[in-house]
DNA sequence: GCCAACGTTGGC
DNA sequence: GCCAACGTTGGC
């Protein structure tokens, strides 16, 4: 089982919503690192962590579960929406998502707490000048992550 | 294939 | 609002 971070905006998609739409598909991504990971690696049972970002402070919401593997981004062709892509189709789709479900809200795990804390050093979440929304994160720094929030392996999934 | 211009992300 | 980082675009 593979582990990973997810980047919503606090105020475009927050954990809460994902807990009241039951399930969702992570539409929008349009970066290339991101699709293939969702696209080859993500799959069905794996664990994430909901990172709220652009708010104050920046901070680990939640945990999820991937659903579905990877599938097209069907969003992509649908010219009137705005992630449409003319390059994509549903022959030759470009972008790729993932759905998810919420499994455990947690009490807030800020950015600032988690640089402080050296059993995170490498996260890719930390590194400068990271910005993938969607990031791999190994299964120490998950379970570090979970400590940080009172709660252990056994408490989400 | 290089690289300057430009756009976006996202913490601060 | 600023700006560093970095991805994309497009002329050459």
């Amino acid at each position: 089982m593979n582990h990973w971070l997810m980047k919503s905006e606090l105020d475009v998609y927050p954990y809460a919503q994902l807990v009241a739409d039951g399930q969702t598909h992570w539409d929008g991504v349009r970066n290339y690192q991101a699709r293939n990971m969702m696209r080859d690696a993500m799959k069905t049972g794996d664990l994430v962590l909901f990172y709220h970002s652009n708010t104050k402070p920046p901070h680990v919401a939640g945990v999820a579960r991937v659903v579905r593997d990877g599938y097209p981004d069907f969003t992509s062709w649908d010219s009137d929406g705005k992630y449409f892509d003319e390059k994509s189709t549903p022959e030759n789709p470009r972008w790729f998502m993932v759905d998810i479900e919420p499994l455990k809200e947690l009490p807030m795990v800020s950015l600032h707490e988690m640089k402080e804390n050296p059993n995170l050093e490498g996260m890719p979440l930390l590194q400068r000048g990271q910005r993938l929304s969607v990031q791999p994160v190994s299964p120490e720094h998950f379970d570090e992550v979970l400590r940080m929030a009172n709660l252990e392996r056994s408490d989400v999934a």
